[in-house]
This record gives structure tokens, C-alpha cells and sequence, in this order.
DNA sequence: TGAGTGACTTGAG
DNA sequence: ACTCAAGCCACTC
């Protein structure tokens, strides 16, 4: 018979995806979602990252959106987290927006 | 069942 | 550089 999808097996996809993003570097949500096998998911990406539990340690803050922002307004806590994390892996951050040579493309 | 929403993307004007 | 619209997947009411 014909097994289902399996979302959590997409969400799997997508942590695996996300881990696998090297220190100092970013991806795009739908970057994300096309190594994950899942093209033009990238509202789906979000979703899954918005889910994920305290402590995970996946480097969520290495997705960022394809124009080089962030996903959060730049007055927001989760904003300035992000922002913090980058800049601790040496990513610079210029007018709220990240360089594109970080970007793993 | 259908409209609304969201940590998105892309193209057109 | 800006806004608008359409497409996308999953969830909520």
C-alpha cells in the first residue's frame, strides 16, 4: 500500500538540513527547504523552527531570509538573539541585513 | 469545508 | 527601494 507522508519525517529532513549549515555561514529558509527535498517550503521551514523545542541546538539562527534579513522585526527579543548568535560566529551584520557572502550558495 | 494566518520566495510594476 | 500579488505548506477557527 502506499505509505503517507510522514510530515515528521520532513521535520527531520529539516533539522538534519539545518545542522548540517557550517559555523560562520547562513542559509535561506528556501535554501532550507530544497536541500530538505521540500522546494518552495519555506513557509514550512519557518513553521518547523517556531516548533522546535528549548535546547534543540540546532542553529536555527543560521536561517535567515534570502534577502539577507532576518525573520524577526528588528525591534524584536528573538531579533536581537539571533543577531547576537550571529555575531558571535563572526557573521557581521550591516543594517540589519547579513552580507550575502555568508550565505551558503 | 473554507477563509485566515505565518520565523517565506519570486516576479511585476 | 517600494508595494502588490500569487504560490507554497501546515495549522487554526
Amino acid at each position: 500500500m502506499i505509505t503517507d507522508p510522514v510530515p515528521e519525517d520532513s521535520q527531520q529532513r529539516i533539522w538534519q538540513v539545518v545542522a548540517a549549515i557550517p559555523r560562520g555561514k547562513v542559509a535561506s529558509y528556501g535554501q532550507v527547504a530544497e536541500l530538505a527535498g521540500l522546494p518552495r517550503a519555506a513557509r514550512l521551514v519557518g513553521r518547523i523552527l517556531k516548533n522546535l523545542p528549548a535546547g534543540s541546538k540546532l542553529p536555527w539562527h543560521r536561517v535567515i531570509r534570502s534577502n539577507g534579513k532576518l525573520a524577526f522585526a528588528t525591534d524584536s527579543e528573538q531579533y536581537h538573539c539571533q543577531l547576537d548568535q550571529l555575531q558571535a560566529e563572526g557573521i557581521a551584520v550591516i543594517n540589519a541585513r547579513v552580507n550575502p557572502v555568508y550565505f551558503l550558495w
